[in-house]
DNA sequence: AGTAGTCTACCGACCGCCCGGTAGGTTGGC
DNA sequence: GCCAACCTACCGGGCGGTCGGTAGACTACT
């Protein structure tokens, strides 16, 4: 989980190298609780435990619980435009596309998904301009999806699918997987992506009408 | 929103009927907010003022916060079961079935999110009891799903589909719905629960491979 | 070598506030 | 007179956050 280093190492902005591995561990502690915990249910005292300071021993590191919070979000959404966002812009092809965004997207939520998670968990705890920030960036990560869709839908691969609310379901799909994917069970984590990316393609994709030869109806 | 009603009647045992309506408008309004703030940052004086008394007032009908947030999330488990898994038991199509369940629980989301979606989110605010209660019930919906899974695969009409993860990711995008889906929005609730609904079905169906002619892989 | 000054990295004690919850009334309809 | 349906006033406690202090490493000067 040393990603989340970097973000600590952007807001340390020049300081000396011990002070960074200690913002580090503690902006990687206050991820893993707040996710097992939720925000609110989490104290400071809590986070200043789990890295063997006293609460005033923490506030030398940091600015204040919100703060604490926003930089972790703002963390994950880096992370998702680095690890995500711009490595499927250099795809052309929508449907491969749209199959770079789903695996990447899987497959950092089941390497960690503490900061992703907290990224969609806890936006109310967050103050209103912090927010604003926040959910700009979401909106435009679901509307490149849409914009993907909506590409596939002019090559006739997709049909009668409105491209926001395909968009929205596939990302509930993936969000999902941070509820119920543990590494240490049945499928390992490449497993879990695949499948999960496949199931996204086939949702999508136009491969004539379903309807069921054996079904009376849906009542 | 008057579904509620139910729940705090079966709380409210053998009462008056003013003192039912009055229970059940609290349990209301408590669903509400804590959906809107979400648990740990919703007061008990929040409820209170909600429902036009004194914090003192409101324990007159409650027993607690926790109770409160348990009876939200055991009306929502037996809203699930009445509206979706019953009817859905009784369809022996299990395409059928799987239309079913996806579209009366989507339904479900757009017509009153609130206790359903606290149902999936406050879990860590429960005492271990109550908590491990609602997530067997919740292992049993999923399950169903699963075994509904599992029997389009012995149909043939599902291949290479891990039944699980195809149960959970279906459930990801429809409880997604709740953070998206707006009453005033673009589409009315109907059309939404028949495009997710046409979503989940394309994406456990088997309809041949989704390769990608123009596609060159997926760096 | 000694020592005075400085800075980092903390800590114990404390602040005011609000929390969930309660004790003990008060009021109004039957 | 009684009881349901409230209220005012309060409790202990934990919260986020701050304050003044300090051990110890390091530097600067004599």
């Amino acid at each position: 989980m040393t990603a989340l280093d970097n973000a600590a190492l952007r807001a340390a902005g020049t300081a000396a190298n011990g002070e960074q591995d200690r913002r580090a561990e503690i902006y990687r502690s206050a991820a893993r609780i707040f996710h097992r915990k939720g925000y609110h249910a989490t104290s400071i005292n809590d986070i200043a435990a789990a890295v063997g300071l006293t609460k005033a021993g923490l506030y030398y590191y940091i600015k204040g619980k919100q703060d604490l919070l926003f930089a972790i979000m703002g963390f994950a959404m880096d992370q998702l435009d680095e690890q995500v966002i711009e490595p499927a812009r250099r795809v052309q092809d929508p449907q491969a596309r749209l199959e770079t965004i789903v695996a990447r997207h899987a497959r950092l939520i089941t390497q960690d998904s503490s900061a992703l998670t907290i990224l969609v968990n806890e936006l109310e705890g967050l103050l209103p301009d912090d927010r604003a920030d926040i959910i700009g960036r979401q909106r435009d990560y679901v509307d490149f999806i849409a914009d993907t869709l909506a590409a596939l839908r002019d090559e006739g691969k997709v049909v009668g699918l409105d491209p926001t609310v395909g968009a929205f379901s596939l990302v509930g799909m993936i969000l999902w997987i941070s509820r119920w994917y543990r590494a240490d069970g049945r499928l390992d984590g490449d497993e879990v992506v695949a499948e999960v990316t496949r199931m996204a393609i086939s949702a999508v994709l136009n491969r004539g009408d379903h309807s069921n030869p054996g079904n009376p109806g849906t009542g």
